[in-house]
DNA sequence: GTCTATAGCCCGATAGAC
DNA sequence: GTCTATCGGGCTATAGAC
């Protein structure tokens, strides 16, 4: 990794953090350039704008997310399997990228229209198009049931999924692997007795 | 209703709208008075900063919740019945007061250390209360399952009931009833079959 | 009670020295 | 490649006429 490349990822990281912690908009240049320890015209050498550095956040943690998307729930898998992969790979992601994992939550929903996020929209729909495809499958399988929409279960345990990161502490002594267990048996077995 | 308490509420009915969809941090005075169809400089004649609008908007909101919780939700009613009155009453102020929902979900996250916002963050803890209350009876008496802590049960389905504010449209041949219906389903009985 | 006008501040982004 | 300095503009909030 070159000097310039180096440094390129400590401004996303910073950046990342500062958007995560109050949002995009309530971010300026200057407390990214204060974070990283140099001045805020020094982030124009790197990033041709504000834009540009939200939209490297994001697209980045989405081309990771869906290339493990691809290698750890692939559709041979039965749906049972392959929607407890899919929960797995997205909680230890949001787990190891917390950050990004906020702002692509917080800030890529109200960004649709903007064509800037044209390349992020598309990987958060390919990413979407695993889960959806997933729970088909699993109803014209049989193993879920029918009565209730896809469109409804998916938002569901996606949301569960994804705002686990505004409510779990990584400190906690309930790890990701007990809530990826307790998120697999909500959702599929219930919560009555 | 006097002359200044009408557009006080046009005042909080624009900004709750525009807070919505693009922000708070992101909302301007102008545009707020331009929705309204006065000049900027007027609407500190009915309130003194940006930031009173906002709790306002939220305040109200919550107190309006939190009557309803009373209400529709006694704690006389058995687990299952006081869960399924939670559910109906949110998604039905969700329903009736879409924005503020979103002002409420989106950014209340953020004001928690806002001294500001000492009463939007009393009333939010009083309405969890009764969510946590819900669970935690239903564990005693057995109608629900003990191995799933009652913070994970209720963040799980609070961010179902909440979120479907972006993504239920009311236009939607899929009712507010069927939310219901769905939802209490796939949190009780599960989404296997 | 609403207007016009503007103070005072902070923003993103740029220019040019080193 | 990073600095200092600053431009042009939008922001919240205020002052004072009507």
């Amino acid at each position: 990794m070159t000097a310039v490349e180096l440094r390129r990822t400590d401004i996303l990281h910073a950046s990342a953090e500062l958007f995560a912690d109050k949002g995009v908009a309530s971010t300026t240049v200057r407390q990214i350039a204060a974070r990283v320890g140099v001045q805020s015209g020094a982030l124009y050498h790197y990033f041709p704008s504000k834009s540009a550095i939200v939209r490297e956040v994001v697209t980045t943690y989405l081309e990771q997310l869906k290339a493990r998307y691809d290698e750890a729930a692939p559709r041979e898998l039965d749906p049972r399997a392959r929607l407890r992969a899919i929960v797995e790979v997205s909680l230890r992601t949001a787990e190891e990228s917390p950050h990004a994992t906020v702002v692509y939550q917080n800030e890529l929903p109200n960004l649709r229209d903007d064509p800037d996020y044209r390349d992020a929209k598309k990987l958060a729909d390919e990413a979407q198009q695993i889960w959806l495809e997933t729970i088909n499958d699993g109803k014209r399988t049989g193993v879920f049931r029918e009565d209730v929409p896809t469109k409804v279960f998916h938002r569901f345990i996606r949301d569960a999924v994804w705002l686990s990161i505004k409510w779990r502490h990584p400190e906690d002594a309930y790890t990701t692997e007990d809530l990826t267990r307790d998120c697999l048996t909500i959702f599929l077995d219930g919560f009555a007795t």
